[in-house]
RNA sequence: GGCUCCAUGGUCAAGCGGUUAAGACACCACCCUUUCACGGUGGUAACAGGGGUUCGAUUCCCCUUGGAGUCA
């Protein structure tokens, strides 16, 4: 009796790679397409029609069944309310992580279930090792795709019987199977944006649910040099979009958000010089560990803060309420309240968990 | 009102009779990228207006206009 894989197909190549990896390797794949935002119509074409329509002839290719299912409701509960509220708070939230812990790990899972999975499987760059004491999530082979920075809130649980093909390959030799499968997405670009939201011009975006509020750009000496549309646009370290140019007696270089007072609609910003962006020490209030929390309360590892950042030398401590403390070996830059701080220990990642506060070693 | 300075791209800012009129920042495009960002490459863009002097004016002179300072 064959086991029986739901993959979760985003009408990309990686996707449509790894069904048809799975097929090879003589599973009983079924296809599953989520389409999890409705279009606010606006740009018109929209992308998700676009993309069940490639993922109808990838199955069609493949010979493999296919559904779609509308999670939308799940989407918008789960993971875009929060989104909002913490944009609201002036922080930078991560949907992307979320929509892997509630949707694609989650209500996607559960709903394969319900379709008789044996395994789940989706297009991801990582890699998942079941030992003993529970499944950890890898890093994938390809260093330049690895995609475990948006796995990190997953538990050991959640990765039971899921399935990574392309874990162990390289982008290029992904694309390369899919031009001899005969995939037709085999050149398709790879997509970018908010997840299932798509690439948007942000601000527009972010300001059909925050409604623009015009405040003061001021300088950390508090010298007024511009205005802003509305503090939540911007996120620490942004550069772009503050229209900033020279100022009389002022130094040369870019501007650059430097902080937020989102009870006054002030955005701190700073010319030429990037060094109040940096801090060394990241606490985070809660932390997934991956498959469990390690029994020393202190060690050695590495961090990253955003995607396709270059792992950090770092010591992380497990405080009392669950949280870590991570001191960095060098100070990194924007370390944004809301973003995820991800611990790594060689080949595994050891899981995330949001940053709250920066500080200094001194 | 008198006197004195100043006037180059969106913003700073080089230039000091003959230049393809720098550069930085902004902006735009592309690249990178499953968040937001950072980053990379490239591009658009200026001598306030009018008279002179000169073979030749962004550069010198005058006027207008617009700023700044100062004097009562």
């Amino acid at each position: 009796m064959k086991k029986k894989v739901v993959v979760g197909l985003s009408g990309g190549v990686d996707s449509a790679v790894a069904a048809y990896l799975l097929k090879q390797r003589g599973y009983e794949v079924v296809g599953l397409f989520m389409r999890n935002w409705v279009e606010e119509e606006e740009d018109g074409a929209c992308t998700a029609d676009e993309d069940f329509y490639d993922v109808r002839r990838v199955c069609g290719v493949l010979d493999i069944p296919y559904y779609g299912v509308d999670f939308s409701r799940e989407y918008y509960e789960r993971v875009f309310k929060h989104f909002l509220s913490e944009y609201e708070k002036g922080r930078t939230p991560n949907p992307d992580v979320l929509c892997n812990r509630e949707i694609k790990f989650d209500a996607f899972a559960r709903y394969a279930r319900e379709l008789g999975a044996d395994y789940i499987a989706t297009g991801h760059y990582c890699r998942v090792e079941e030992r003993a004491d529970g499944n950890y999530l890898l890093r994938a082979a390809d260093e330049n795709k690895d995609q475990t920075y948006f796995l990190n809130q997953v538990t050991s649980a959640q990765l039971q019987n899921v399935l990574f093909p392309l874990g162990d390959m390289v982008k290029d030799e992904v694309r390369k199977t899919a031009e001899r499968a005969g995939l037709p997405v085999a050149k398709k670009k790879d997509s970018t944006g908010i997840c299932f939201i798509g690439e948007r011009n942000f601000r527009k975006f972010l300001a059909q649910y925050l409604p623009m509020k015009d405040g003061e750009i001021k300088t950390e000496e508090g010298k007024t040099v511009g205005t802003h549309r509305g503090v939540f646009y911007y996120t620490l370290g942004q550069r772009k979009g503050l229209g900033l140019g020279g100022v009389q007696g002022g130094r040369e270089g870019a501007w650059f958000v430097t902080g937020k007072d989102v009870k006054n609609n002030i955005l701190y910003v700073s010319q030429g010089d990037e060094s109040r962006l940096f801090h060394d020490v990241i606490e985070c209030d809660a932390f997934n560990f991956i498959p469990h929390p390690p029994a020393e309360k202190e060690f050695d590892c590495l961090v990253r803060i955003r995607h396709r950042q270059p792992l950090q030398e770092a010591r992380a401590f497990v405080t009392e309420g669950g949280g870590v403390r991570i001191e960095c070996k060098l100070p990194q830059r924007a370390a944004c309240a809301g973003q995820y701080a991800v611990l790594y220990r060689g080949d595994v990642c050891l899981g995330g968990g949001v940053m709250e506060r920066v500080s200094d070693k001194g």
